[in-house]
Order: C-alpha cells, then structure tokens, then sequence
DNA sequence: CGCGATTAGTTGTTGCTACAACCTAGCTCG
DNA sequence: CGAGCTAGGTTGTAGCAACAACTAATCGCG
C-alpha cells in the first residue's frame, strides 16, 4: 500500500484515464450528430424500450442508468417535451411516477441503436480480440465492485446497452 | 462485422459503460470535497507541476490534457483569478500564451495529489491483479489507438497523472 | 390512529463543457 | 511586399449535471 504508483500501475492508469475522457465524447459527439441524443438520452430510451410495456418507474430507471433522480427527473422532463416518452402517475403508489416510451421514442431508438452499436464496435470491441474482451470483462466487474460495492445497480450487468 | 454485439460482448460493454459513468464522478466528488478541484483542474495543475519552469504553452498543455484549447482557456482563466497559476504571452511566438504554475498552485498539488492517487488505487489498481494492470494497459491503449489514431497526444501515454 | 421518519420525485441555482464566432500574429508565394 | 491562409487563443452563449431545498405520499410504531 505505498502512496505513489509504479511505472508500471502509471502507465495503466494513464491511459484508462485518457480512454475516460476521449470515450464518452465520441459517444455523445455520434448520437448528437444522428440522432439529437446525448449518450445518456439514448440510454435511458433504451432501458425503456426493453422494459415491460416500455414502462419503468422513475426510481428503477435511475438505478439501470447509473443516475441520481434529480438528474433523471430533468432529462425526462426534456423527453417527455419533445414527444419520445411520457410521464403518468403509478396507480399502485401515490408518491412514485411511471415513465413510458412513447411511439415517437420507440422509433428514435430503433433508428439510432445500429450507428450508437457501430460506434461502440469501431471504438471499443473490434479494437480488442475476444480474449481481451473477457479480460476487460473481468477487469471493470472489479472496479464496479469498488466503485458501487453492495451492487445496488447489479440489474443493470445483466443488460444489454 | 455484425451489426449487434454478442453476449460476450455486450456483458464487456454494459460494465465499461457503467465505469465509464461512475468512475469519472468519484475522482471528481473526492477532488472537490478535499481540494475544490475538479480531476481535469487537477490534471492541468499536475502537468504543469511537472513541466520545466512549471511552465507550458497553452496548445501543449491542452495536448496532455486531451482538452479543446476553448475548455482549457476557461479552465486556466478560473485557475488564474484563484492565484493556482499566471498567464503571460510567450516571447517567441506572440500569438502563444504560457501558463505557469505559481507557489500557491504548486502547493495544491502538493497537498492534494496523495488523496487523489489513493482514490486511484482503492478504485482501480488495488482492485486488480498485476496481470490485470497489464491486460488493462494493453487494452485501453487499443482503444486510444481507435479513438486517436494519429497519437496526436501520445505524449500523455509517457506520462504520470 | 396519529406523528415522525422515510421514500419518491421535482425544481432552482450554480458551475462546467461544447460549439461557434472572432481576433491577432506569423507564414507563403506570386 | 502584401493578400490570403493557417496557427494560437479568447470570449459569448446555450445546454447538461451536481447539489440543495422543497413537496407530497406512505410507512412504522407506540
């Protein structure tokens, strides 16, 4: 446990934290290009699109997103505007609201999920050979496991993008 | 080339997503709350911190930092009015402004970098084999390949954080 | 059954980033 | 040698995210 990091750890280190600043912007740069959707955008609307009735609660759409609700709750507000989801009140609880992906958000993901996969291929997976792919696999399940240890957010692994 | 990602690596993907998201927030919360930093302030103070004279221009500055010269002129106008670093023009080239790290700068990175590498290891390195650390090397280093083809900012890949 | 604590969500403000417009200094080539 | 082009930076604006304050509904427990 020294304070300082070895060549070797600096130089792990250095280029995962070039990949954390390069690899969010060429997503957000494609989807905002073809289809006026920040990454995040897209992300939600396909968690939707694969829910049950494309319908989630506001809190469950938060832990699959990796969001606080604050954050949530104004980027749905901006769907909901523009047509791609809407917003209604959970008969079940009073308190909570249930947002369900309109026709409109059905369709912009069905677009725009082939060039967002396309993107994540040319950057990410075609850049690696399949062994790399299970490494890197195992690697981020063990940084997730520091970063977000009781696994609240687990659902999300099981998932598809 | 398929269009959709297999299992494999939709399970690789969905966990690079999740880091891609998390990570990022916890080195930024951690550096706020101990220094009122942001990573990238601290990264810009830390390149400097390491540079001749603790001096740079500004285009080789935003190189290391994988910044827009638009971003980092902002960054370095709100670093300079907190007296972390100063500006003056670079006598060579007129057009050229230098930033250089002053005392009080470099004493923030003195006194913040021990908290921030040590969120580095409890996050990431100290949660990985050192085989690991080496795949990870390998891997995000592919992907830079992919992100920044012509290694325009290779020399970051030299250097420590 | 009623009062405090918790859960669910919204909204306002502030700060950072991206994008585009702009300016000045140096370079290049007829 | 000067007209246009490129390089190096700055600034203004608009949009997204973090944080904190707030409301409303429900739970829990004496």
């Amino acid at each position: 446990m020294d304070t300082w990091l070895d060549e070797k750890q600096k130089a792990a280190w250095v280029r995962l934290a070039a990949v954390l600043e390069l690899l969010p912007a060429a997503l957000d740069s494609q989807l905002r290009r073809d289809a006026q959707l920040t990454h995040f955008d897209y992300f939600v609307l396909a968690m939707l699109s694969e829910a049950p009735n494309r319908t989630l609660r506001m809190t469950a759409l938060a832990e699959l997103t990796t969001a606080t609700l604050a954050r949530l709750s104004h980027v749905v507000q901006r769907l909901e505007t523009r047509g791609l989801l809407e917003r209604f009140p959970c008969p079940e609880d009073k308190r909570a609201t249930n947002a369900r992906l309109t026709g409109a958000g059905w369709q912009k993901v069905a677009e725009s999920a082939p060039g967002h996969v396309a993107t994540v291929r040319e950057n990410v997976i075609d850049a690696l050979s399949p062994e790399q792919v299970a490494q890197l696999t195992d690697i981020a399940d063990a940084i997730l496991h520091r970063l977000d240890p009781d696994r609240a957010r687990a659902a999300i692994y099981e998932r598809y993008d």
